[in-house]
DNA sequence: GCCACCTTGTTTGTATACTAACAATAATCG
DNA sequence: CGATTATTGTTAGTATACAAACAAGGTGGC
């Protein structure tokens, strides 16, 4: 992996400015590079390579830290809630849980309250673990957030939280 | 599918809010839903279900239609560099470009000039399937940003695309 | 107390995405 | 020219994501 500084894109083709100064009006033009979802695809694999250099090669892949996070205080939450909490729908939170509890991050067991319930939490080792990966996971948040000045950010951040 | 107006997330848990007032400092502290990453899959989430809502059952996905937008001239360009200008690695654009094959929009033909190329171009159904899909994807944009002001809009277009 | 409905979790299938390893062809440089 | 290097595309493996269909356990209304 390692691409981080400036990913793949762009290169020998036209730019869009090219295209609109070689004759296609604007109200025709549709020029991929401006849309907010090609924006939101780049930025986002860039986020995701600077998360795993930062995690390192064994380390929680986003989505996996995303549980840990919601599962940090120690507590037991059901498989499907702790999916809502973290934006995964159930067929995604279990690849995820099961994957760390491949890794002995994390443990299930029956609900002895609702047998339809699987409680996941954290294990020793994940409880351990979870400080020294809360650093690098802020180490992530700065690293991606700094091509902005701190009041950008901010902005960024709430924007993005308006397109929910 | 379809739950765009306000996915998963958040529910019976404590929010970061209640955390906070029950006694972790902030410098401790590590609110989730408060995080670049987060945040930007959540929003990348909502666009993805507009996205396949507008576009209907069989039409492109995302990625596939952004590898059609770079065809729409006509030209043939080859694949490696189609997945440079689309932001795909080359394992990606690969699978993009053989479903749309699959699908009669797209052909591949090898180059004349370079063995190791291939070249690849819109069918004239593809072309022909082009202008209904751009007006649909320039909704998709609007619809996407609806919730923000045309000021807001671009100003977070404007720092997406200083995240790269 | 029953039945309709809701929730929880699983499975299968499709589509991104990226890494790593590899084969074939081009380009470059001494 | 010939060896090194670079580019192009492929394959295999891992990890998200979501839809759709399903099984089984709760809940509420009557």
């Amino acid at each position: 992996m390692t691409r981080i500084e400036s990913p793949i894109v762009e290169v020998d083709g036209e730019t869009p400015a090219d295209a609109i100064r070689r004759g296609r009006k604007p109200a025709e033009s549709y020029v991929l590079e401006e849309q907010v979802g090609f924006l939101m695809r780049r930025a986002q694999q860039r986020h995701i390579a600077i998360f795993q250099r930062i995690m390192g090669e064994d380390g929680p892949t986003p989505t996996q830290f995303a549980a840990m996070a919601k599962l940090g205080g120690g507590e037991d939450i059901s498989q499907n809630q702790l999916g809502r909490m973290t934006a995964m729908d159930p067929a995604t939170i279990k690849g995820v849980i099961a994957r760390l509890a491949e890794r002995g991050l994390v443990e299930r067991r029956p609900d002895p309250d609702d047998q339809r319930r699987v409680r996941v939490r954290l294990t020793p080792a994940g409880l351990e673990a979870m400080p020294g990966l809360t650093e690098k996971a802020r180490a992530i948040t700065a690293a991606t957030l700094s091509p902005l000045s701190r009041e950008e950010a901010e902005r960024l951040l709430a924007l993005l939280a308006r397109l929910d």
